[in-house]
DNA sequence: GGTATTTTCCATCAAATGATGGAAAGAAGC
DNA sequence: GCTTCTTTCCATCATTTGATGGAAAATACC
């Protein structure tokens, strides 16, 4: 009972990512309260109870899922910083917002899942929140923002909440944007609407890496 | 049967203007699926039988909802731009920022049931879109934009889309306030966070309005 | 082959929920 | 006072849904 190996092991894991990708894509579409362990295990092809089994409770499937994004999501952050050794602040916007938007873009789910715990859909029946892993996310992201132009910083509070706009304008983007485009008479997976979406970011946040503004109140050295 | 006429009337207006004051509360704040009727009934306290008289369906009172929204969005909107009349173009940005950030800010259900409608869980069981008004208003406030800066507007569709930004970040800073705060570290309903949250949106727009972009496909006169 | 463990499914439960019918209460008109 | 229309509530239904127990099948182990 204590060990368990050969397939025995390899085929639990392979029905645990199996499930895990299924409740990614289902979740992602329709958010916590709406989605249905039968639609997740019926996308798996096994029943609820076998869902069960392997995973838990709903809400487990839940954390499991924002656990497995929350993951691959930070190993992305990490391959696009480390490219942007040596360059200068403006390629460097420019770059990890091309590269972030392409990421969006491929995983909705991801930008849809932080917006669902941005507007506090991520919750259950009793009103208890589920999304542990985006607040961690979240903080990991204005961090690792901050290592990179702390030179630039001078006001922390407006440097952490220029962050979070540009992380709310590109969720809203990637993960709102068969709406979007829609409302702009476009496609969502055609090349014009996200080239459009990219540029619009870049255009905003590009000028701040220009003029990077060193105010007064820059302490932090 | 006809007509219906005094204390009737009045009272079912009466009515029906509480139902929607509460819908607008719990629609704002849980989402349509997660929204029952049996709370706001409760809310108003009334049976949801009385509510039902009333207002017919769960999609009708939702409906009901957005439509009321609609009104008193566009009202403020119009009301907003009166006040620009004569202003410099970056004056403008500023004001019209600051005022509708007041108002969202004042009324968090509007900007939320916009953000539901983007990721689209404004949905039944059945998957049937119910944000009937939210298309319908985002291409007024996008009208309302292009004639006021028509004359900066060289690329359409990357004006349109800069538009969206704007409501898109304006939108996440308010409804989601309780959630981007507690990421900061501030309170929610606090004077502070406020004010970072406005000002971010205009530094990120003012330097469009300071340095218009006059590109060269400007066919439109 | 035989046993133990794991995996899978069927059947079912209890709670929540949108909706409705019908009775009772209230208001209006005469 | 009587009638008609409106408003309100109670009771109830059908459906959905998360969860679980237990049997059957599959797999691993010796």
């Amino acid at each position: 009972m204590a060990e368990r190996r050969g397939k025995g092991r390899e085929s639990r894991l392979g029905t645990r990512q199996r499930i895990i990708a299924a409740a990614r894509e289902v979740f992602g579409r329709l958010g916590y309260r709406a989605t249905t362990t039968r639609a997740i295990a019926a996308r798996v092809g096994i029943d609820i109870s076998t869902l069960a089994h392997h995973m838990g409770s709903k809400a487990q499937i839940y954390r499991a899922v924002l656990e497995s994004i929350y993951e691959e999501h930070v190993r992305m952050l990490e391959e696009a910083v480390g490219r942007l050794e040596g360059m200068e602040l403006e390629e460097a916007v420019d770059e990890i917002v091309g590269r972030t938007m392409e990421y969006l873009f491929r995983h909705p789910e991801v930008p849809r899942l932080l917006l669902f715990a941005t507007v506090g859909l991520d919750v259950g029946k009793g009103g208890e929140a589920k999304s542990h892993y985006v607040p961690r996310f979240l903080d990991r992201v204005r961090r690792q923002a901050e290592r990179l132009w702390a030179s630039t910083v001078a006001d922390k509070d407006k440097f952490e909440i220029l962050c979070m706009a540009m992380v709310n304008l590109m969720a809203t983007f990637t993960g709102g944007a068969p709406f979007q485009a829609a409302s702009l008479g476009m496609n969502a997976d055609g090349e014009k609407y996200r080239r459009l979406a990219t540029d619009a970011v870049k255009t905003l946040f590009l000028p701040l890496a220009r003029n990077s503004p060193r105010l007064p109140s820059d302490a932090a050295r």
